[in-house]
DNA sequence: AGATATCCATACGGAAGCGTATGGATGAGG
DNA sequence: CCTCATCCATACGCTTCCGTATGGATATCT
């Protein structure tokens, strides 16, 4: 007797890096990466620090491993997901209804972007918004579009992408009871986009 | 001898609360809402938390006081500049131009934006942003656009307004590189405004 | 069974910030 | 000159977090 095991009965699956990470992440999206810290993150795991400093050499540590994995998220999904598409046009309309429909990774990108002041996200956030931009500049060129005016037509394109998610982080009620998202975005397509040949 | 009045001369002009909020809307500009802390606050104005505690009774206070003195701020802009242009089309047009020349307050806009976790930020953010909305939808519905119409438009206007300074903010080298600020604003509200009648 | 590697708990020292307590300095009024 | 209000400095205790040190538990291999 005298025994206080703490975890239940279970042995205990054993944390991996790759939990640490999720976690970190599950933060980052709700309250910044500020907020990471590792003694309230081990609790919210159930385990303790002594955990956490086998798996990462510092707090740092595991913030650079979770904005590096982000990263390659999203520079996977631009690649594979759209460059392969031919038409310029139909390319766009489908970054963006994707873009806009994928929730989650919206309000993680706006929960970075709420970050971007912290010298850690910066270059992460910088290199996958120019990925971005880029991608949506040469599909607007593709479309017969000058230079000049197709930078600015993307970034319209990706600060509306941003600021919308902003918005929809800071005061999802609001945002939604304006109208239906699908609806929303048509809408903002048809304007930004040059009309059909 | 042996004074150390670290105080070069004259004979400290005494700090205000206005200068103790005005130096929190600074730091909440630059590093956000969380980062307002009361030592390092009084460090940059050269004084210690003595001072602090005098004018206020706790940290919250003077966050509490910086928030308010910018809802105020915004409130008064947008009444007295903007209710009274007749003109529908002209009105959002100056509305549009004016908040995107206005570096400052789209830059402070943004960091209370990402900051929008926070509970003693939601709700003036909340109120600044239901006004500007509505003032937006009234607009748009003035030109004779249907409500739902209104609704999604003055909200593509507000997430562009909102995505461009927290992009400005993230990284204002790529975004200046873009274009013309003006010529970007001129697109932008020729693309979302109905055409003149 | 004994040895080794893996994973975690606990306890500690140190930094940074909040809020309080207390007293010093300065200037205005009597 | 003395007093009192204003404004600030200094020192303290408290909390939260970081990172380290150390040892315990469990599993696997031999």
């Amino acid at each position: 007797m005298g025994q206080k095991p703490k975890r239940p009965l279970a042995p205990a699956p054993a944390l991996s890096a790759q939990d640490w990470v999720r976690g970190a992440l599950r933060m980052i999206a709700r309250d910044g990466v500020a907020a990471v810290a590792v003694e309230p993150l081990a609790r919210e795991l159930g385990i303790t620090k002594g955990s956490f400093y086998w798996h990462f050499s510092s707090r740092d540590a595991l913030i650079h491993a979770a904005l590096k994995a982000w990263e390659e998220d999203q520079g996977r999904d631009v690649v594979s997901r759209y460059e392969g598409i031919a038409d310029s046009r139909q390319r766009l309309r489908v970054m963006m209804f994707a873009a806009f429909e994928d929730e989650e990774n919206g309000l993680l990108f706006a929960a970075l972007a709420a970050s971007s002041g912290d010298p850690r996200v910066h270059p992460h956030l910088m290199r996958a918004s120019e990925q971005r931009l880029a991608l949506g500049i040469r599909s607007l060129q593709a479309l017969g579009m000058a230079e000049e005016e197709a930078r600015r037509k993307a970034l319209s394109l990706y600060a509306s992408y941003a600021g919308y998610f902003q918005l929809l982080r800071a005061m999802p009620r609001a945002v939604r009871r304006v109208s239906d998202l699908s609806a929303f975005v048509h809408d903002l397509v048809d304007a930004l986009l040059p009309s059909e040949p």
